[in-house]
DNA sequence: CAATGTTGTAAACAATTGTTTGAATATGAA
DNA sequence: TTCATATTCAAACAATTGTTTACAACATTG
């Protein structure tokens, strides 16, 4: 067939139109509209606008995790063999790799990096829900690593930081058609994903390096 | 009156609702009867939602601005004596203190930031280009400062990594409930606000003090 | 007091939302 | 073919949205 067939067109214009305006902006009739597929057809083949939602995500994040655990299989077995530890730099180094080959085939980094960040900001709870129970085992395999590599971090320094950079990654990237405009018009220098990546990494690096805070100050008691 | 009046009313429940699900996701009739007040009082005293949205963010920008300008004059003022350059720490210093102080008054630190991170994530278009258009001169004077703070870091670099430090912390302030919800079960600690400025201060300041990355790759050419 | 402008209120408005229905059409196996 | 199943489609559904209207209540001022 010429055209993909209805399920792959809706969820090719969902996940854009989601990107760009946020779930509860974006109409089924808008969808259906740009996929040009019939309204119902959403209903019909994903039950409601609240799975169509996680089909979207789970497109994503199927392949991510399958890739991302053979990475780190990989990591560790070739770890395992001189029985060093795995450096912090490599398990941010293997994520990093991961997260840019996963939606490279349909070139939308962009997207991904976006419906990220509205999976967090946004409301939808099932969502947040359906990401933590698909999802969450790979992330804790992959902090339990980051523990091994920063043995000198407390549990919840370690906890705090890597949301801290978290937030950085998702941030910045998820936002970064307004923060590329401004950049360019800026500093006429055009900056592209990997760019991003290559100033991330010492950032990133040093912030989860950082001295330990002062202990909290003690309110008289 | 024993009830503040309507105005008033109308604003604190609006913010609420709003930092715990969106702009889009809470609706007038949702506001006004939480409120207690008639569902035309929206229309009649702020003319229409966008404007409500907008009023709700001047109630918090207009003192921080205010507060901040102040505080940036102290700053210079104090510096041109000794003609010393204000240092990195004292200007983000200055900024996490200003943020702590508007909002105290009424106990909602992380409304203010829950706001904030709508500001950037959510679409909104009128919402950002009023931000920037009432505020965004503050912004200006800050990142100058900071410029002549951080002589070191060409101005592209500087330019992203204010961003990166500044996706931490809305991330993290603006996610905060449920993100201490797993720190805290996880954990078993609890974590104010102060604490958690007290652990983003080093990892911020390194972030920005963190060593220039690699020249971009060549391809050949 | 009367007049005037401000604020509060119930009801209706038109538009948009996600979802469902039932019939039409296409598809594929017997 | 014939039958059954899968898909598409236009239409309608009920619910919810922001906004407007017309009127009542109140306050303020002359």
């Amino acid at each position: 067939m010429a055209q993909p067939d209805t399920v792959t067109r809706i969820l090719d214009t969902a996940e854009v139109l989601f990107a760009e305006r946020g779930f509860a902006e974006t109409s089924l009739r808008n969808i259906t509209s740009k996929a040009k597929v019939n309204l119902a057809a959403v209903n019909y083949h994903f039950g409601s606008k609240k799975s169509l939602i996680q089909a979207v995500f789970s497109r994503y994040l199927d392949p991510f995790t399958t890739r991302f655990h053979a990475a780190l299989d990989d990591l560790e077995a070739r770890h395992r063999q001189d029985g060093s530890i795995i450096p912090l730099e490599e398990l941010l180094e293997t994520m990093a790799r991961t997260v840019l080959e996963v939606p490279a085939e349909r070139n939308s980094l962009k997207v991904f990096m976006r419906l990220l960040g509205l999976a967090y900001s946004q409301a939808q709870g099932h969502l947040r829900r359906y990401i933590q129970e698909e999802y969450g085992s790979v992330f804790t395999r992959f902090t339990e690593l980051v523990r091994k590599a920063t043995p000198e971090l407390p549990d919840a320094e370690r906890f705090w930081r890597l949301h801290f950079v978290l937030g950085t990654v998702i941030f910045t990237l998820s936002g970064l058609d307004a923060l590329r405009d401004i950049a360019e018009q800026d500093y006429h220098e055009h900056v592209s994903v990997r760019d991003l990546i290559r100033r991330l990494r010492p950032v990133v690096v040093s912030a989860m390096q950082a001295p330990l805070p002062e202990p909290p100050v003690q309110e008289v008691s």
